[in-house]
RNA sequence: GGGCGCUUAGCUCAGUUGGCAAGAGCGCUUCCCUUACAAGGAAGAAGUCGGGGGUUCGAGUCCCUCAGCGCCCACCA
C-alpha cells in the first residue's frame, strides 16, 4: 500500500472493473427484492453542475446501501433531450456560422441537433461515471428514443381520445424569442417597477371620455371595448355608450363586467382580449373577437397603422409619444407589479392568442391529491407536501405544444380537404373523406411530457416487460425542490391515471446547492463550481461525503471547500487506519462478513457494543432519509471513538506480540466502518477493501449487521481519566510525554491500568493502584467512581492548581443546583417520566462525588 | 396579495416526537514530527440558541408577536 492516500490514483481503476463485472445491474442480488430508483433525467447537452452532485450523490448512497443489503438494486441512467435549451444551444451554434434553423429546414436542423448529442450527449454519462455513481448503463434511456417515444405517443393517443387532451385558441404565455408557447411554470415572474399609464378615451358622441388605465399602452391596437365593474357608481350611467379608440380611430363600447376591480387605475378597463388572459375572459363574456395587435416576433402587426413593424418595446414609447400628441395621454405613474419572463432565455413574456395543445388537469388532480393525502405518496420533509397541494389545486390546463423542431413531435394529422383531424400512433394512410392530402402537426410537445413518463416509460411501459412488472412502481424519488411542480407533480398525475398506480411511495427532497456566497450559482454570476474540478483535485469521495454530510432535510446548502477538505482528511485516516491494521495482521485476512470476535475483554466489548449502536443508529437515520445525520453518526464513530481509542489502544497488546483477539476485533471492525462509508466514499472504500480482505467487492459485500452486545460502564470513566491527565500536563505546560507517576484509587476495578499508560502517554505513567485517596501533595482528577492522583512534587504551581479546581468546582455547583432544585420540584416528580427522573438522579450524583472529590482536594492542596 | 423557509460559537451549518451539563467542520490559542496518518496527535478558549410574551414540572425544540434575510406562488389592467 502507498504511504500516502492519492485520491486520483484511487479513483482511476475502479469505475470498469464495477461496470465489467456487472455490479451495477440488479442481477447482481438475484431473488433480491426489487429496489429501483429512476435519475432525475439531466440534459443531455449539459454538463454536471453541484446540484447534479448533490442529488445523485444522495440517490447513490440509498442504491449502494440498499444493494449491500441484497436488493435487487436498480438506479436507471437516462437524459432528456431537453426541447427548447438544447434547440437554443444548437441554433447558438449555428448563429455563429451566421446561419439559422429556418436555412437548414426542419429535417437538417434536427439531423444537427442529432449530431450535437452524439457529440456532447456522452459527456454528461462520463462525468456521471467519474463520479462512481452506481448507474445501470446496459438500461440507459433517453427521452427521445424509439422506446420512450413509442410511450409518448401512446399517452397522447390515450389522453386524446379520453378528452383528457384537446386542442383550442386560448391566450397562452408566448415567448417571442424562443417563438414557442410555454406552460404557466415555465414563466418567471419578477418584480420590477413599470409605468401605469392613464388615457383617455373620448366619447363616439359628444363631449368627454372615459379615462383607462394600462402598464402597456401598445396593446391598445388590440382593444375591443372598455370595461368597468357593474356596481361602480362613477360609471353606471356610461355602460353601453361607445368610446372612439386614439391612434385608430374606432368605435368600441363600453361595458360592464364582474371581473373588474374598480379599485384599481381609473376602475376603468381597455379589453384586449388577444393580448391579455383577464380581457380574453372578458371578451369571450362580452362576445368581442380578439383583435392581435403583436406578432409572434413581438413585432406590433398591421392593426397597429403607422406603428406596424415596431416591436413593442420602441412601440410602447412611440405610442405614449403619440397620445400626448393628442392630447389623450392623462398621466404616466410609476407602478410596482411583476413581469413573466422566460425560464430559458429571460426574454418578457407575450400572452398571446394562439391554437396550441393542452393537457386538462382538473380530472388528474383528485387521484393526485388524494394519494399523498391517505399517505401512499409521502414527501420528505412532510412540508413539501403542502407546498404540492397549494399549487395542484389551482392548476390551470397545461399548455404542451412548443413551436420549436426538437422533440416529440405531435401525433396529429389534419386533412387538408375536410379539416378532420386525425390523432393516431402512426402517419394515416387516408383520411375518413377519402383523401390522402394530410399533413402532420408542426408542433412537438413539452419536455416536461416525455419527463413525465419516465418512472414506467424507462423500464418498457406500455409493454408488459419484465422490467416494468419487477421495478414499477419505483421505491423512491430524489429530486430537489425546484422541480416538483415541472416534474414530480406530473409524474404522480400521469403515473397514477396511465397505470393504475402510483409512481414511487417516497418522494425525497432535497435542496439546492448554492454558491459559497450564499446566492444561487450561476454562469453569469461566475459563482459555479464545478463538481468535476473538485473531483479531480480533492477526490470524487470526498466531494461525496462533504455534500451528504452538509445536504440536511432539505435545505439549501452554501457550498464550501473547507468541507470537501475535511471529507478528503476522513479518506486519508481511513486509508492510514488500514494501512496499520494490514501491517499487522497482512493484506486480505479479514472475512467478507462476520468474524465478530468473543473478546471478554472490556475494551473489545466496549469498540464491538459502539460499532453495533452506530450501525442501528445509522439504518435508522438512513431509513428515515436523514443522510447527513447518518453520516454525521458514522464519521464520528470511525475518528472518534474507533480510532482516536480502539485502535491506539490496540497498539500496546500489539506491540508486545500478536495478539488474535485484538487483531480479530480491529478487523471486523474497521471493515465494517469501510462498509458504512462504502455508500458515499465508493472508490477509497473499494481500494481499502481490495488490501484489507482481498476477496470480491466491497460494492457486493454484505451491509453490516454487527451482534448487539452490552456497553461496559467503565469504558468512559477510563476515556475521562485519561483526558484529566492528559489536561493536567497541557495545563502546567508539561511536554505531553513528560513521565509522571499517577496514583489510581478504583475500588471497583474499572480502570485497567495498561490502558492509562497506553493513552495517557506511552511508558510515561507510571501507576499505582491506591487503596485509599492520596491527600497532601497530589492534584485529583476524578473520572465516576475512579480518581487517579498526581503528585505535585516540583511540577507546578499550587495555586494555579488551587484557582483551576476552584473554578471548574464552581462551574459544576451551578449546573448541580439547577438539578437539585429540578429534582426537589414536586411537579417535576409527579409529571416527568421516569427515565428522564431517574438520569437527573444519576446525575446529581455524579456531579454530587465530583464536588465532593474537588473539594477534598482543594482542601488538600493546603 | 397568498404561502413557505431561515435567524444557534469568528465563519458555514447540525440539533428527530419538548428532557441539552447545546454539537460538527473550518478558523483561533497552547503543546507535540509518539514507526497508521503533521492531510496528523493532545489539550483548550469561544454561544444570554434574533427581540419580547406565553404554554409546560421542563422550551434551541410548541404557540403568539415584533424585527431582519431568503424563496415560491399569483390573470397587480
Amino acid at each position: 500500500m502507498d504511504p500516502a492516500y492519492d485520491p486520483q490514483k484511487v479513483e482511476s481503476r475502479w469505475y470498469a472493473l464495477w461496470e465489467d463485472a456487472g455490479v451495477f445491474r440488479p442481477e447482481i442480488n438475484p431473488g433480491g427484492e426489487p429496489f429501483c430508483i429512476v435519475i432525475p433525467p439531466p440534459n443531455v447537452t449539459g454538463s454536471l453542475h453541484m446540484g447534479h452532485a448533490l442529488d445523485q450523490s444522495i440517490q447513490d448512497l440509498i442504491i449502494r446501501r440498499k444493494r449491500m443489503q441484497g436488493y435487487a438494486a436498480l438506479w436507471l441512467p437516462g437524459a432528456d433531450h431537453a426541447g427548447i435549451a438544447t434547440q437554443n444551444v444548437v441554433e447558438r451554434e449555428l448563429a455563429v456560422e451566421g446561419l439559422t434553423r429556418d436555412d437548414l429546414g426542419r429535417e437538417g436542423f434536427i439531423e444537427q441537433v442529432w449530431q450535437w448529442k452524439a457529440m456532447s450527449g456522452g459527456r454528461i454519462t462520463e462525468q456521471i461515471r467519474r463520479m462512481g455513481f452506481s448507474t445501470d448503463w446496459t438500461r440507459e434511456r433517453f427521452t427521445m428514443d424509439d422506446g420512450l417515444s413509442h410511450a409518448v405517443r401512446t399517452v397522447f393517443v390515450q389522453l386524446y381520445d379520453e378528452g383528457l387532451i384537446y386542442r383550442g385558441n386560448r391566450i397562452i404565455n408566448w415567448c417571442p424569442r424562443c417563438r414557442t408557447a410555454l406552460s404557466d411554470i415555465e414563466v418567471e415572474h419578477e418584480d420590477s417597477v413599470g409605468e401605469l399609464v392613464r388615457i383617455r378615451y373620448p366619447f363616439a358622441d359628444g363631449e368627454g371620455g372615459v379615462e383607462v388605465a394600462t402598464t402597456r399602452p401598445e396593446t391598445m391596437f388590440g382593444d375591443t371595448g372598455v370595461a368597468v365593474h357593474p356596481d361602480d357608481d362613477r360609471y353606471r350611467d356610461l355602460v353601453g355608450r361607445t368610446v372612439v379608440l386614439p391612434l385608430a380611430d374606432r368605435e368600441i363600447p363600453i361595458v360592464a363586467d364582474e371581473a373588474v376591480d374598480s379599485g384599481f387605475g381609473t376602475g376603468a378597463v381597455k379589453v384586449t382580449p388577444a393580448h391579455d388572459p383577464l380581457d380574453f375572459e372578458i371578451g369571450e363574456r362580452h362576445g368581442f373577437d380578439p383583435l392581435v395587435a403583436i406578432d409572434e416576433a413581438g413585432m406590433m402587426t398591421e392593426l397597429a397603422g403607422s406603428f406596424a413593424g415596431l416591436d413593442r418595446d420602441d412601440a410602447r414609447a412611440a405610442v405614449k409619444e403619440a397620445l400626448a400628441a393628442a392630447g389623450v395621454l392623462v398621466s404616466v405613474t410609476e407602478h410596482a407589479h411583476s413581469v413573466g419572463h422566460c425560464y430559458r432565455c429571460d426574454t418578457v413574456i407575450e400572452p398571446y392568442l394562439s391554437l396550441q395543445w393542452f393537457v386538462q388537469v382538473a380530472p388528474l388532480v383528485g387521484p393526485a391529491l388524494a394519494a399523498v393525502e391517505r399517505g401512499e405518496i409521502r414527501f420528505v420533509p412532510k412540508r413539501w407536501e403542502n407546498f404540492y397541494r397549494n399549487w395542484m389545486e389551482n392548476l390551470r390546463d397545461w399548455t404542451i405544444s412548443r413551436q420549436i423542431w426538437w422533440g416529440h413531435r405531435i401525433p396529429a394529422w389534419y386533412c387538408d380537404a375536410c379539416d378532420e383531424v386525425i390523432v393516431a400512433m402512426e402517419a394515416p394512410e387516408r383520411c375518413g373523406c377519402g383523401s390522402t392530402d394530410l399533413h402532420q402537426d408542426e408542433d412537438v410537445l413539452d419536455t416536461w411530457f416525455s419527463s413525465a413518463l419516465f418512472p414506467f416509460s424507462t423500464l418498457g411501459w406500455p409493454e408488459e416487460t419484465d422490467d416494468f412488472r419487477t421495478f414499477y412502481p419505483n421505491a423512491a424519488l430524489v429530486t430537489g425542490y425546484d422541480i416538483i411542480f415541472f416534474w414530480v407533480a406530473r409524474m404522480i398525475k400521469l403515473g397514477l391515471h396511465l397505470t393504475g398506480e402510483k409512481p414511487f411511495p417516497d418522494v425525497v427532497i432535497h435542496g439546492l446547492v448554492r454558491a459559497p456566497d450564499g446566492r444561487k450559482m450561476s454562469k453569469s454570476l461566475n459563482n459555479a463550481v464545478d463538481p468535476l474540478e473538485v473531483a479531480e483535485q480533492q477526490g470524487a469521495d470526498a466531494l461525496r461525503l462533504a455534500l451528504i454530510q452538509a445536504a440536511a432535510a432539505g435545505q439549501d446548502v452554501p457550498y464550501q471547500d473547507e468541507w470537501v477538505e475535511a471529507a478528503r482528511r476522513f479518506g486519508n485516516k481511513l486509508w492510514n487506519a488500514t494501512r496499520f491494521v494490514i501491517g499487522h495482521i497482512g493484506e486480505g485476512s479479514v472475512a467478507p462478513d462476520g468474524g465478530y470476535p468473543e473478546d471478554p475483554r472490556p475494551e473489545a466489548q466496549w469498540i464491538l457494543a459502539r460499532l453495533a449502536a452506530t450501525v442501528r443508529r445509522v439504518d435508522e437515520l438512513l431509513d428515515a432519509y436523514k443522510f447527513s445525520e447518518a453520516y454525521d453518526a458514522a464519521y464520528a464513530f470511525a475518528w472518534s471513538e474507533a480510532f482516536d481509542w480502539y485502535l491506539e489502544l490496540a497498539k500496546a497488546p500489539l506491540r508486545d506480540g500478536r495478539d488474535d483477539g485484538t487483531l480479530a476485533t480491529l478487523g471486523a471492525v474497521l471493515r465494517d466502518i469501510l462498509k458504512l462509508f462504502h455508500p458515499v466514499m465508493p472508490f477509497v472504500t473499494e481500494e481499502l477493501w481490495s488490501h484489507l480482505v482481498g476477496e470480491g467487492f466491497i460494492a457486493t459485500a454484505a451491509w453490516p449487521t454487527p451482534p448487539v452486545v452490552d456497553e461496559p460502564p467503565g469504558f468512559d470513566m477510563f476515556r475521562d481519566l485519561v483526558v484529566g491527565v492528559r489536561r493536567f500536563r497541557a495545563d502546567h505546560g508539561l511536554a505531553p510525554r513528560r513521565e509522571l507517576a499517577v496514583g489510581i484509587y478504583d475500588p471497583a476495578g474499572w480502570v485497567t491500568d495498561w490502558w492509562v499508560q497506553q493513552l495517557a502517554s506511552i511508558a510515561a505513567v507510571s501507576m499505582e493502584a491506591l487503596d485509599a485517596p492520596a491527600e497532601q501533595g497530589h492534584t485529583r482528577i476524578v473520572a465516576g467512581e475512579v480518581q487517579g492522583f498526581i503528585s505535585l512534587d516540583g511540577l507546578v504551581d499550587v495555586d494555579a492548581e488551587r484557582s483551576r479546581l476552584s473554578k471548574e468546582l464552581a462551574d459544576l455547583t451551578t449546573v448541580l443546583e439547577r438539578s437539585r432544585a429540578k429534582l426537589s420540584n414536586d411537579e417535576f416528580i409527579a409529571k416527568a417520566p421516569e427515565a428522564i427522573i431517574a438520569k437527573e438522579r444519576r446525575k446529581v450524583a455524579e456531579m454530587e462525588a465530583t464536588v465532593d472529590a474537588l473539594t477534598g482536594q482543594i482542601a488538600d492542596l493546603g
